[in-house]
DNA sequence: TTGCGTGCAAAGGTTTTGCATGGCA
DNA sequence: TGCCATGCAAAACCTTTGCACGCAA
């Protein structure tokens, strides 16, 4: 049965996702940042993965529901986003298009869209799946600089 | 320069697109459809089109906004739908999962949340982009009769 | 020792691209 | 006639799978 050994690569990378909930990553943006990442001094030990492994980890972290796979409408490849045992299920998210980072929406407001939605117009949206796109507020900052 | 000439295979294209805009399409879909059509006495001026035109006029109707291009997170193929020319860049969709269906949400509580994203949360949300993933009220209809 | 975990390479499915030919204007 | 449009095949891209070896327990 899958996960049934604690290995170095996997551990590596659940604590890499698990260390950047806010953010998604592809599958070589992960090779790229495992191989970055510092590690100790035991050479032996180093808990890099291949491709094929990561995606085998990915797939089993995804069943479990500690991972999430995701497929923007731009980008070809999947992206992979750690949500622990969080309750993703019931807010929107935000995703600046320009610096990547993923707000998770819990707010009043939001939740008023969310009911009037299902109740005005029949529709039961999944939140979780739905993500919002847009420029967040650091980016916007540093567009107005760029032009000025 | 692309769409210069108007050839039989793009008209049918985009005819047929254009006359299920709720529906949405696999290329592999549009081959099959496309191929199945009536079409007018002259055999020469079939209009069929190989997949790779297909894609081709796909990703011109894509640039010019006709057509927009999704990609489901459990589906592993682009599927493409007819958006017209409408503005679609200031209001929410909501998308079916079930029945693929697209719907514009063109009403004042969801430019509330926008409006209130922006100025309380400082992020700029581009809604044409965003799509609402859930259940529309007839697949969820659909369902519940199904467990009864 | 047992059987899961891993890496490599190959397969699989979808989309894009190169090139020569065909068709519109 | 001059370009754009098209079809075919090959390439490109991402993900999955098969198999043999390595390693955790």
């Amino acid at each position: 049965m899958a996960g049934t050994y604690k290995t170095a690569g996997r551990q590596r990378l659940l604590n890499f996702l698990e260390s950047h909930p806010d953010r998604q990553f592809l599958v070589d943006d992960l090779t790229a940042e495992l191989d970055r990442e510092p590690h100790g001094g035991v050479a032996s030990a180093h808990g890099r993965s291949s491709k094929s492994t990561l995606y085998r980890h990915l797939s089993e972290l995804c069943d479990e529901g500690t991972v999430r796979k995701y497929r923007s409408d731009t980008q070809s490849a999947y992206v992979y986003q750690y949500v622990g045992r969080g309750d993703c299920c019931h807010h929107f998210h935000l995703k600046c298009e320009s610096c990547g980072t993923l707000i998770h929406l819990e707010c009043a407001v939001s939740q008023e869209l969310l009911s009037h939605i299902r109740s005005d117009h029949g529709f039961r949206v999944d939140s979780g799946r739905s993500i919002l796109y847009g420029v967040c507020e650091a980016c916007s900052k540093t567009e107005e600089e760029k032009k000025i």
